[in-house]
RNA sequence: GGUGAGGUGGCUGAGUGGUCGAAAGCAGCGCUUUGCUAAAGCGCCGUACCCCAAAAGGGUACCGAGGGUUCGAAUCCCUCCCUCACCGCCA
């Protein structure tokens, strides 16, 4: 969430940059520096009411030791000033809710260099990598998937309904394959912690990366005891379990950057795409990724996301699949993400190209949520700022790379980095 | 699920009703001294919020969370959460 406090100091430099990114983000500035007003006010009251009965409560401590009476005193106290406290404490205790309310539902500000533009037609097209591959045949994956037998649409529907997969055979090899190539990488070569995270976080963990309290109707979340309001989520990004995974610690300057990469699940419940990049395996309720997440100081973190796209840009360009960047504009970004960057892999099949990860900095706009911080050299506590992305959604990935490799003869020609890890050099 | 023990500042760890926001140690920061990849001495050193134009300064809250008792709670009572140990059940 963002800072009440440059609220407060720099309403208009707020309001003009939420207007960037369209939506009415903007007209909720008001509201919440009316109730700031308010519960200044209130807060000093109680604490004036509060600092003379500590005075009294003293006094008759002090009085009481040389045996002298305290029945008046006490009486004042407990009459006059208690009553007073208690409604004012409520009153001070409603607005901190209100404001975090208020705050949770504002959108982060764009970084000063995102492109202003209403959607995604405003985004910066900048230089990818790699050329279309020139092919003979130009089978789509749900067509080769089915011909080798790579995965298994119509049974993972009998399964959980439409919108899931079901890898099978050496697809599912493949996949995993994937995963530990990415994972081997990222751990050896690029200096990132494995992590293997639960893949069930709680509401708070939800909220401390922002898809909630906005998102929960994307979400898939289960009861298990609605009473207590226990709920858990199906996480639906490794971003959240590990980007939480230092939530409410204070960590040393010199231990940063951390970076932490790990393979999940995701699950979406995707309301309201149906019908939108749809084909195949394309948009699925449940798949897997391999997400890289940084935690970085102020300083450093435009520096970072840089290197983290880099580090995703790797894994492409070890598979030889070619791929664009895209900067998102503000009309586009992310409601927590100061500045994205999206990698697209082009898809012959779909003569297109699919969106396969999002680097983000989200600045401190997830660790004022979360209360991560970091103790500066100057023995100062500041928030830290998160970055994630260049989780290379599986099954996308995998699209892409079985119709890139497709041959004339209908096998599929790997490319030589997966060769130890999926034990063949082709699937035919 | 049952029983027992426990949750205190960046860390370790004292503190059982009134100058306790909290001893001490470690870590960190600053200075001094000895000239050697460091030691010793001294000083500073929690967080959030509020008041103040700002600095200086002042104030309030916070000892797992939330309630309660009391003029006054880290300290007493209740509920919950978590950690550890043992038992039960189970992959």
């Amino acid at each position: 969430m963002l800072d009440i406090r440059l609220i407060r100091e720099q309403p208009d430099f707020v309001k003009n940059r939420l207007t960037t990114r369209g939506g009415d983000d903007a007209a909720k500035v008001d509201a919440v520096l009316r109730n700031d007003a308010k519960r200044r006010s209130t807060e000093t009251e109680l604490q004036q009411l509060n600092a003379e009965r500590k005075r009294l409560s003293r006094e008759i401590g002090m009085r009481r030791s040389k045996g002298e009476s305290t029945v008046a005193l006490e009486d004042q106290v407990s009459d006059v000033i208690d009553e007073k406290i208690s409604r004012l404490k409520t009153e001070t205790r409603m607005s901190e809710m209100l404001q975090r309310e208020q705050l949770l539902e504002i959108a982060n500000l764009p970084h000063a260099t995102v492109p202003i533009g209403k959607d995604a037609s405003a985004n910066l097209e900048l230089p990818g990598w790699g050329e279309k591959p020139q092919l003979v045949s130009r089978d789509d994956h749900v067509t080769l998937g089915a011909r080798l037998g790579l995965f298994d649409l119509g049974r993972a529907a009998k399964l959980s309904g439409s919108g899931f997969i079901c890898f099978t055979g050496r697809g599912a090899k493949l996949e995993r394959a994937l995963i530990n190539f990415m994972l081997d990488l990222h751990t050896r070569e690029h200096g990132y912690m494995e992590v293997s995270p639960p893949f069930l976080v709680s509401r708070e963990c939800m909220e401390g990366t922002t898809q909630l309290p906005k998102f929960e109707q994307d979400m898939y979340g289960l009861d298990p005891d609605p009473e207590n309001k226990n709920r858990m989520f199906l996480a639906p990004t490794a971003e959240v379990p590990v980007t939480n995974f230092h939530r409410e610690e204070i960590l040393a300057v010199k231990e940063l950057p951390k970076k932490f990469v790990a393979y999940t699940p995701c699950f979406r419940r995707e309301a309201g795409s149906a019908g939108r990049e749809t084909r195949g395996i394309l948009r699925v309720h449940q798949f897997d990724k391999v997400e890289l997440v940084k935690i970085t100081t102020a300083e450093k973190s435009y520096e970072e996301l840089d290197s983290l796209v880099k580090d995703a840009e790797r894994v492409l360009q070890l598979l030889n699949l070619h791929y664009r960047i895209v900067e998102l504009c503000t009309g586009d970004l992310g409601f927590g993400s100061a500045k994205t960057y999206d990698i697209e892999v082009w898809s012959p099949g779909q003569n297109s190209y699919l969106e396969i990860s999002s680097c983000s900095n989200f600045e401190n706009f997830q660790a004022r949520r979360m209360n991560l911080r970091y103790r500066d050299a100057d023995g100062k506590n500041k928030f830290a700022h998160t970055l994630n992305g260049s989780g290379l959604a599986l099954p996308r990935l995998f699209a892409a790379l079985i119709e890139t490799g497709q041959q004339p003869d209908g096998s599929i020609r790997l490319p030589e980095k997966l060769h130890s890890f999926f034990g063949a050099e082709k699937i035919r």
